[in-house]
DNA sequence: GTGTAGAGAATGAACGTTCATTCTCACCTG
DNA sequence: CAGGTGAGAATGAACGTTCATTCTCTACAC
């Protein structure tokens, strides 16, 4: 069979791609991506620095790389969420385990993005995308929750309340990532209160009481 | 008169570390901190590279330098806040000013400065002290409310609202350096409604429904 | 089985560049 | 002239990237 490459071999160079991302991951939390080295990256990897370069074209490439391999694990996540037979019970575990569970690391990791993302073009465009996907699902799985309600109350603007959501969720990334052994639970617990009042029809925050009067 | 020194040139030389302050954030936002290089600061400030080691003794003095600077006169902006007369006011008034009259300048170096504490101990430092005092200062607020109120209600834990006013506040720093167009209005006011509801007695974000039950 | 050829993978020293910092000297001002 | 202020060239270390070379297999020939 001559037109045949070795399986072994294509799914080996997955495997270093992944390697590489994964060392670069834990030197980039460790120094940031500016200070930390290609020899640094090269090393936690156990490969010399020249070979980076056969399966990234550049540094910028691996952050890049990085930054689109963790944020579609998120956005994977959240996909379908909708469809979940009890839509709060769902939120809850994807808060809890992206803002409680995840390794404070990524939290770390999500700051280096985002201050990256304020000036490098390429990073900025995947945090946008990235924030849209998310924006687009909760609020979707909110408009689900208040469709689905025993009598339809008129409720808090769908939007309105995933962008709160999203809002309070990099807070508590930002708290994480600065003091790793920040309490989250309590937080959590009251975008939870918050976001569950909000579509049971209890309290909005939504809108604001001055501009009601 | 020798223990005398001129008032002119004691002067000069605090407005020179100003400029080079200025200078240095303007730089900072632009290309972060570690991309920025002491040329682009000297050519901002309008002087010679070696000139600004007459005033700073390195770089990292001058990011310390700027970032002590920044978070000094944020909480100088907070300090007293618990004797104003109308204090929901004046906590609107705190949040407006600085989460969307503020430049949003000021939150991509927010950004920068908080992806350097995560590996730099003297930026932790200074971003662990002006989040203690800042928390001091909103749950003194918020007890003061609840204490002056019409009946004084069993309400919210001030630590705990303190620390969900900070995590929103830090959510929506990091919206605005993100995305300049970002529209605070809408989330402040969310912000602004949850506190208030929880100071009235009406709503309580600090004890979860699961746990009471 | 042994030997040989070839391809792809990996190495690590070297290169050119960049950048924080230092050095040297000119220029004021009193 | 003395003392301080500043400019700007010089320095040396560090870094991303390159490349000539070596290593490691696999495949085939005999």
């Amino acid at each position: 069979m001559p037109p045949s490459q070795s399986p072994a071999r294509l799914d080996s160079a997955e495997e270093r791609r992944t390697r590489i991302l994964d060392a670069a991951e834990a030197c980039f939390v460790r120094h940031g991506f500016h200070r930390a080295t290609m020899h640094d990256v090269a090393a936690e990897a156990g490969m010399s620095p020249g070979n980076l370069y056969r399966y990234f074209p550049s540094k910028d490439a691996i952050v890049a790389g990085l930054a689109e391999r963790d944020r579609a694990a998120v956005a994977e996540d959240f996909s379908g969420i909708e469809a979940a037979p009890d839509l709060m019970q769902a939120f809850t575990g994807l808060a809890r385990r992206h803002l409680a569970e995840a390794p404070a690391e990524k939290a770390v990791l999500c700051l280096e993005m985002w201050a990256e993302a304020t000036r490098n073009p390429a990073m900025a465009a995947i945090c946008r995308d990235f924030e849209r996907e998310i924006a687009g699902r909760l609020s979707g799985l909110y408009r689900q929750a208040q469709a689905r309600a025993p009598q339809p109350a008129p409720g808090a603007d769908p939007e309105a309340l995933a962008r709160l959501a999203m809002v309070m969720a990099d807070g508590i990334m930002v708290r994480r990532a600065l003091s790793p052994d920040f309490a989250t639970g309590p937080v959590i617990d009251a975008m939870l209160t918050v976001i569950g009042a909000a579509l049971d029809g209890r309290f909005d925050p939504t809108t604001f009481p001055e501009s009601d009067r």
